[in-house]
DNA sequence: AAGGCGTGGGT
DNA sequence: TACCCAAGCCT
């Protein structure tokens, strides 16, 4: 473990203090160019772009986050304006990306920081940490990235990179503590962003999950791991427990002009304060075969075949009822599937869409071929 | 403090 | 097909 030493910086063995430099070297060289990045050596980001990418790409791929960033970015270009905002375009917007509690997160803190920070982001670790959706890797990212404060990130990246550098056997998530102080040994007190984001680079597309590429990597001379030859077995993991399967139905309740009855979800909690198709309870075991809980009373004719949808912790599987009432009897969002790209509907009820328009008689328009795209998801199979 | 919380791409 | 797991946070 480090000592710390009376200036306040961390000692580290000499050979670790030549691995920053190499790795800011390779990121001068390699760093990719992604539209909340300020290249190396040029000015600071603005803390706001800092801050909104950093929500975006929790647990979430580079790729999956580009389109939603700019999109945001365009929309809402300070924090000011993203506080300003209503809620429900903001969960419109956040549609599709997933784990939804972040985008509620966002627009509160957008509101703290607003209201309460003069529309500036605090500039150091602890103080972002007070804020919604912020914790321990989003501060620190925050803090290097945007305001060049010498904050160890770490993320599953750096986990990797660590675990493997220093050859670290212990399983995650135990050892997490470990690997956040070596992490730490690793972090230069200048150029910290930069050192962040490298890692991460490198972590993404060097020190891979699987396969890592070795030959192309600064540090393959210093890594433990590698020199044992056991780089592809870290880090180690505890084994998680298969996902249960959860079933349910859901209804699909169509108006003599062909709006579709959508609600919105509770608050919090799965797919919170989203729309959805109504459904049932999702529950495990079999899927109820009486219409209980249908929004209406009506000929319900079950659609053939099924939505199966992946969550982190269980698996889905919808079965779509579908009927017609001649009013409007039952209160919810009646809305024409033209207009569906104006509510926040995740991935899963996307889904729902795609099916139940495959299915029923509706003519097929521009929303239909919207949709289409949802549902052809598995690769085809040969015959 | 262990589990809830999305989605998509890769193997 | 059936996993894995990603720039994590919250309770």
């Amino acid at each position: 473990m480090p000592d710390e030493a009376p200036s306040g910086e961390v000692t580290r063995p000499r050979a670790q203090t030549l691995l920053a430099p190499r790795l800011l070297a390779w990121y001068d060289r390699h760093a990719r160019r992604l539209p909340w990045r300020a290249p190396p050596g040029t000015a600071a980001q603005d803390p706001y772009l800092v801050w909104l990418s950093e929500i975006m790409l929790q647990q979430t791929r580079v790729e999956a986050v580009q389109p939603y960033f700019l999109r945001f970015k365009e929309r809402w270009p300070t924090v000011e304006a993203l506080a300003a905002a209503d809620i429900d375009h903001v969960l419109t917007e956040w549609a599709g990306l997933g784990y939804y509690a972040r985008a509620r997160s966002l627009y509160a803190c957008a509101n703290e920081v607003a209201e309460r920070h003069g529309g500036k982001f605090p500039r150091t670790q602890d103080a972002l940490l007070e804020l919604p959706g912020i914790g321990p890797y989003t501060s620190a990212a925050i803090a290097a990235i945007a305001f060049d404060v010498p904050a160890t990130v770490v993320d599953g990246n750096v986990e990797r990179v660590v675990a493997r550098i220093f050859a670290v056997e212990t399983p995650l998530p135990r050892s997490k503590p470990e690997l956040r102080d070596k992490a730490a040994t690793l972090t230069p007190q200048k150029r910290a962003g930069d050192f962040a984001q490298a890692m991460m680079d490198l972590g993404a597309t060097i020190c891979t999950p699987t396969k890592p590429k070795c030959s192309l990597c600064p540090w393959n001379d210093a890594c433990v791991a590698k020199a044992r030859g056991i780089q592809d077995e870290l880090p180690r993991r505890d084994a998680k427990k298969a996902n249960p399967t959860r079933r349910g139905i859901a209804y699909w309740l169509v108006d003599p002009d062909g709006a579709v009855l959508l609600r919105k979800r509770a608050e919090k909690g799965l797919l919170g304060s989203m729309i959805e198709v109504p459904s049932s309870d999702w529950i495990v075991g079999a899927t109820p075969d009486v219409p209980d809980g249908a929004p209406a009373a009506a000929e319900w004719q079950r659609l053939p075949g099924i939505v199966r949808h992946q969550f982190t912790h269980f698996d889905l599987e919808l079965t779509v009822l579908a009927a017609t009432v001649k009013a409007r009897n039952t209160d919810g969002l009646w809305t024409l599937p033209d207009n569906f790209g104006d509510v926040a509907l995740p991935t899963v009820m996307r889904k729902v869409v795609a099916h139940a328009m495959k299915h029923t008689a509706y003519t097929p328009n521009d929303a239909a071929q919207m949709f289409e795209v949802a549902e052809k998801p598995k690769r085809r199979k040969k015959i």
